[in-house]
DNA sequence: AGGTGCGGGGAAG
DNA sequence: CTTCCCCGCACCT
């Protein structure tokens, strides 16, 4: 479904209304999405209920219970930079867990020919320098899953993987079998395991101390880099900020990146590196870090996904690449052709994104914009003059469905991501006489086994477009979990799962009237479907203290709703 | 023990 | 005031 299916994915994580999916058309589970993104499951995909990915993925908070954030951990690396025998490097899963993973960071690398390596996280930074993120959400009989950034490392081992459990196996750095074995094949130049383990302690220690001390300001850079190094491997080194960086990213990018970033990454190689100085250049197509600018699009994205916006949007030439959105307002579609990327890296100065340098883990983008509020950042993209959006739009406005760039497809549909990472994957290993390690290549599925039981969801819009919403009004709340389109979505132990955001949807839907009814006889089911229930608008708000939730002056949606949106 | 998600609360801007 | 992230908790595997 590769870029086939029109409309399918016109649509954006934030959007109030979501389209509804055939079943025919949910994506197959994809463990290793790269790049902009975005799939629909199946509600009874258990991957996706689950939201598993590859990736070491981590929940971050973003107090939007109806959209679930996470972003990436990047991976464990040694910090030699050893080459395994089989010619890859060290490239661990961090744990999920802080605690495990503040474990992890500091242990003796797993090489037994590595001599005094010992494990760091190579943090991702491959949204404009913040880790890749991830958005779930869950909306009617579908998951959808939005990425957002290109990973700018390599996919980490499984769990599982023989390297890993080398690695944290009950191994201590002063005692065990593995360890010992580590150790003594390079006890002829390590004098004594005792003191590798105290420096590694001491290591552990100072980290505590810096994250503790630090905080905040190494929060995201777990390394203790600074901005401007950041900046350095992210920014294409003529912008001063992000924000100003406009270098373009196209799918090929993807490709280009991931190759360069895997040679890159085998020789220099951050966070050791001695050669960090070396900033990314947009036209140097050598530069690993030159790919790493996925800007405002990710943030703002051009499309208002709305059922009519879907299905309205008029076809614009699939031609740019990922830019900052005033690029894509302004530039015609003159390139087709994504390989010249490059070139149209360079734009300079068209984008003002603010994001502000501030080291955060998280994107810094809004987290859960109503797109039809914002239709102006399309050209101003966060500038710090326009007083941006207000995230506590309410339906009041109409989403506004003229400005639908159909690029989408082409900007997002990144299912060859995936080849490409895997492109680049095979690539390196090849290139290094590739051996065993079946497990790490793409060559397995899934390393994670499908529960049937899972109930651990929490995104779940009964909203959407989808019809037979008789439950929508009430629905999402609690038991029925929803007109009995997913039956099997049990709103599990967790009490506030369900859906505010679907009745938003819903009213969306009521404000769009007008214009939902190009959404298709689904979308105009629903929206009618809705009418009926003419609820007050409610408003979007983020600053109910730590509440972002959706508030609903008044409650259609009685009991657990009110109950929530009390807080 | 680790993965996952929620949400409080502090901190920064 | 808004936004972000750390951290602890609860629950699950």
């Amino acid at each position: 479904n590769n870029g086939s299916s029109k409309g399918k994915r016109d649509w954006d994580i934030n959007d109030a209304i979501v389209p509804q999916v055939a079943d025919l058309e949910f994506d197959e589970f994809s463990e290793w999405s790269d790049g902009h993104v975005r799939l629909v499951y199946s509600v009874h995909n258990e991957e996706a209920k689950k939201h598993i990915s590859g990736w070491a993925m981590r929940n971050t908070n973003n107090h939007n219970v109806n959209i679930l954030k996470k972003s990436c951990l990047g991976v464990l690396v040694c910090s030699q930079h050893c080459t395994l025998p089989n010619g890859t490097k060290i490239n661990l899963r961090p744990a999920i867990c802080d605690k495990a993973r503040r474990k992890q960071e500091g242990k003796a690398c797993p090489n037994k020919s590595c001599r005094g390596g010992r494990l760091e996280i190579k943090p991702c930074r491959g949204h404009c320098g913040y880790p890749v993120t991830h958005f779930w959400r869950h909306s009617g009989n579908a998951i959808f899953f939005q990425a957002k950034g290109v990973h700018d490392h390599l996919r980490p081992d499984p769990k599982n993987s023989s390297v890993s459990k080398r690695a944290f196996g009950r191994v201590s750095l002063t005692a065990g079998k593995a360890n010992a074995n580590l150790t003594g094949s390079r006890s002829n130049s390590v004098p004594k395991k005792s003191v590798i383990a105290g420096l590694v302690k001491q290591v552990k220690q100072q980290q505590n101390l810096m994250s503790k001390v630090l905080k905040r300001s190494t929060a995201s850079q777990p390394l203790g880099h600074s901005a401007l190094e950041i900046y350095q491997f992210n920014a294409c080194g003529k912008c001063t900020t992000y924000s100003h960086c406009t270098c373009s990213y196209l799918e090929e990018s993807t490709r280009a990146h991931q190759l360069s970033q895997s040679s890159n990454y085998m020789s220099s190689s951050w966070p050791l590196a001695a050669n960090v100085s070396e900033p990314a250049n947009c036209e140097s197509s050598a530069n690993v870090f030159t790919v790493n600018h996925q800007h405002i699009t990710y943030n703002y994205p051009i499309y208002h996904a709305t059922p009519t916006a879907a299905t309205a949007a008029p076809s614009k030439s699939p031609s740019l690449p990922y830019t900052c959105i005033s690029e894509l307002a302004y530039q015609p579609a003159n390139q087709s052709n994504p390989s010249s990327y490059a070139s149209n890296a360079i734009s300079n100065g068209s984008c003002q994104l603010a994001y502000e340098s501030s080291p955060q883990l998280a994107t810094p983008e809004p987290e859960f914009i109503n797109y039809s509020q914002i239709k102006h950042l399309e050209l101003g993209c966060k500038s710090e003059t326009t007083p941006t959006i207000k995230y506590n739009a309410t339906v009041e406005t109409q989403p506004v469905a003229s400005y639908a760039e159909d690029n989408y497809d082409y900007y997002y549909q990144r299912e060859s991501n995936k080849s490409d990472y895997e492109l680049q994957h095979q690539q390196q290993q090849q290139h290094q006489q590739q051996q065993h390690y079946g497990n790490i290549s793409g060559g397995h599925a899934h390393y994670y086994e499908s529960a049937n039981s899972y109930s651990g969801v929490s995104y779940f819009d009964t909203g959407t477009t989808a019809p037979g919403s008789g439950s929508v009004n009430s629905g999402a709340i609690g038991s029925g979990s929803g007109s009995g389109l997913n039956p099997s979505l049990e709103h599990g132990s967790y009490g506030s799962y369900y859906d505010h955001y679907a009745n938003y949807e819903q009213q969306m839907a009521v404000a769009a009237n007008g214009f939902a009814v190009a959404g298709g006889t689904a979308a105009a089911a629903a929206a009618s479907a809705v009418t009926a229930v003419a609820p007050p608008a409610p408003t979007l708000t983020y600053h109910h203290h730590h509440h972002h939730h959706l508030h609903h002056s008044t409650q259609h949606a009685p009991p657990q709703a009110a109950a929530h949106a009390a807080h």
